[in-house]
DNA sequence: AAAGACAGAACGAACGTTCGATATTTTGAC
DNA sequence: GTCAAAATATCGAACGTTCGTTCTGTCTTT
């Protein structure tokens, strides 16, 4: 077997495994187990438990490229708005146990959210506040918003809808057909808080 | 010393504990040495580990009778859903290690969510769709509106301040002067999205 | 033949629980 | 009220299990 194929099954694996029990939730030997290999390929390929754990929490915050391109876009606010909203849906969609990785076990859960989590949020919060205050400077939106506050009511309305399905774990059933309904929802909500 | 005031310094210490590095972030001995008593009485008042951590639980999701007092109150629709908000918000100052627990450890997670969370979770969204639902039939909120979806997109901008600001770590700061900013600015976007 | 990938056994450390002994509090008869 | 006895609370050691890592040897690839 290659020696990328095994780093690759190890991290899909462990993912799921991690984010449903936590670092010290699973052990190497049913993460091996699950992987039909020696326990000591962990400490082999990722120098440790903690190696092939910071491999996870890497590979899912590292998708944040893609809303530098909504930006770049050469259409309007709300536009944008609406594509960075089905962004974050999508990533739920394709990440279901995320959520978790927000509170990290790691030892040094510090360097990991310095490193990852916060310039990956400050990221987004920076672009959505820019597309805020571009929409204010167009007399599009209302003067007296704060961009970065505004960016953060939105945002939530979004996650929050994924946040307390993981939470009641089926309170709220998932579909695309519900997606696109609540996509135009808090559209139409956020719209007519926001528009001049 | 009393039973209870063991009892009740285990829990207090264990939260605090539990919540930083979850349930098998913790060791017995660590937080029997925490507490200053002998490991042996976690299994003798809880029953095990996980028993305490269980109880941990049921004290932080125990706090959802407020709710109920917001709604009999004689107070117009948005007058109650601001009260909502501020009891939120009170209730992560004094919990905010909360949302780690929405992602438990325990063995049979599935019965902590269905026992616990998912039952508090629902009232307020049933009570709070009912408040909508009011203020739909008083002509004084669109007729459009959907309330639980409605519900869902209010809580989810007070909630995920708090959440981005755990997952941030500092991102942004925590004061009672913002918190009233915020307040009136949510209420503000959340006002114009629903008022017909 | 050299280098890398992998398996499996072995290691010491840490884990949660249990148990017998001891200290403290409560009970009840006088 | 006193005091012995019963019940409860606490301790600390010991137990068996599981943990992550390491090490040696073997197989595969270059």
């Amino acid at each position: 077997m290659d020696k990328n194929d095994l780093r690759n099954k190890l991290v899909l694996i462990a993912t799921r495994l991690f984010a449903e029990r936590g670092l010290n939730g699973v052990s190497i030997r049913e993460l091996s187990k699950a992987a039909g290999v020696s326990i000591s390929m962990i400490s082999y390929h990722f120098g440790g438990k903690e190696g092939l754990y910071s491999s996870v929490l890497q590979e899912q915050f590292s998708d944040f490229d893609y809303i530098e391109e909504i930006n770049k876009a050469d259409t309007e606010e709300l536009a944008k708005i609406e594509a960075y909203i089905r962004w974050i849906i999508v990533r739920y969609r394709n990440k279901p146990y995320l959520l978790r990785f927000y509170t990290s076990e790691l030892t040094n859960p510090t360097q990991f959210f310095s490193l990852i989590v916060q310039p990956a949020i400050e990221k987004i919060i920076q672009i959505l506040a820019q597309i805020i205050e571009e929409g204010i400077a167009k007399n599009k939106f209302r003067k007296d918003l704060n961009p970065v506050d505004t960016v953060l009511a939105m945002a939530g309305m979004v996650n929050y809808y994924f946040l307390s399905t993981l939470a009641t774990q089926e309170l709220i059933n998932h579909s695309p057909e519900r997606d696109e309904v609540l996509i135009r929802h808090y559209m139409d909500i956020f719209t007519k808080g926001i528009l001049s």
